[in-house]
DNA sequence: CGTGCATGTTACTTGCGGTAACCGCAGTCT
DNA sequence: AGACTGCGGTTACCGCAAGTAACATGCACG
């Protein structure tokens, strides 16, 4: 019974842990990355030390809230990337799924890619190596997986997955957060730009009269 | 005299910022992207309320400082995208430049890339809609200018230049930074993987036995 | 009943961004 | 000379958010 009773309590505070994420959630939703603690309490109905019992500080908290919303991204994204169609379809869904993805919540992607990861504690213990969003290198590494599980990449193929991962994540990341900003054009337009260029017509187009070219 | 005078004037006040600047350089250098306000005065040998006199506010700071970052940075692009050999070897370049730029001096990178844009002024009318660096929509930018100068792209040429001039950009950005943290591989060997990338090997490549590839 | 133990609170400390008010010294005007 | 002004500088402060200590409460078990 003492292990029921240690269950009973991890279930309920396996509840708990949840309706404060989702409390977090809607704080964030609302306000951005700079949510503070104690809004997020509020939100929940609690206080401060509650939050820090079950996420111990600030960046415990963004990195569940973080793996939550990563986790639903990437199952959409590997969706999309096993869909019944060929590589330039796959990719072109992928890119879609991703662009949809933030165009719906932008400031829950904004909290993911921008953890305002700044600490003023007087710990200066903390992690300052960690620098870019974990989002992205979870794409990377998943992408990268992805590919090089599936294409024929000779030697050293897995490093090269790995480079291509990261580096088509970061172009989509990119591309993404300024098509957000400034929305130049259709979500369509822009994917199919993108996979034009990952198609390789940049290497295939010709010079502008008049110069050599780029 | 007037004139003279306010120009007199007009000139300390320039080196005095120029002091200031390379001073948070140092500390920014020394502290990374949380360097605080009052450490960058001390730093320069004053306090803080001078710096708030000539910069505004720490997002006025970090304007300026990474300007004169971004512009050397952008120099040093612009170079080598300029450098007299063909489309491929140019690409090549500009991306080891910028690989060999943030290899050089990852604290200033990190606080380029980071702003920690969170703010918690009183005042609540900060801008929040900036996201992310500054640094990244310049290169996007500046490369699709390049782009669309030397390249032939027919119709909607421009769109397309601007949202490839980011795409790479966040990918030169984003594996860059993987290649920071994990340092798998030598930075030529990057270069080569992402230039192949960019050449369209990811269409061309085989899949691998068995199955459908990406 | 009292003893744990988890849950919750109030009240505090620290450190940072940002500001107000004051200081002192050049030069200038009369 | 002596009051006036502008500018570089400082101290001392406000507000706010992260994080913590210490105290309160409810509930199972012996």
């Amino acid at each position: 019974m003492d292990t029921t009773q240690r269950t009973d309590q991890q279930r309920s505070a396996d509840r708990r842990r949840r309706e404060l994420l989702e409390a977090a959630d809607r704080v964030v939703l609302r306000d951005g990355p700079q949510a503070s603690m104690n809004a997020i309490a509020a939100e929940a109905g609690i206080t401060k030390p509650i939050l820090y019992r079950h996420f111990g500080d600030k960046g415990g908290l963004y990195a569940a809230l973080a793996k939550r919303h990563t986790d639903a991204l990437l199952d959409s994204l590997r969706a999309a990337l096993d869909a019944p169609a060929d590589r330039r379809e796959r990719v072109e869904a992928t890119l879609d799924t991703y662009l949809a993805a933030i165009e719906a919540r932008p400031q829950v992607y904004r909290f993911l890619m921008h953890p305002a990861e700044g600490g003023q504690p007087g710990d200066p213990g903390f992690d300052v190596g960690k620098h870019s969003a974990p989002l992205l290198r979870r794409m990377g590494e998943e992408l990268a997986q992805v590919i090089e599980e599936r294409l024929d990449l000779g030697p050293g193929g897995q490093q090269l997955a790995r480079v291509w991962g990261h580096g088509i994540v970061g172009m989509m990341h990119a591309a993404g957060d300024w098509w957000l900003g400034e929305r130049p054009c259709s979500r369509t337009e822009l994917v199919r730009s993108l996979a034009d260029l990952l198609w390789g017509r940049l290497a295939t187009v010709d010079d502008r009269l008049g110069g050599p070219g780029f």
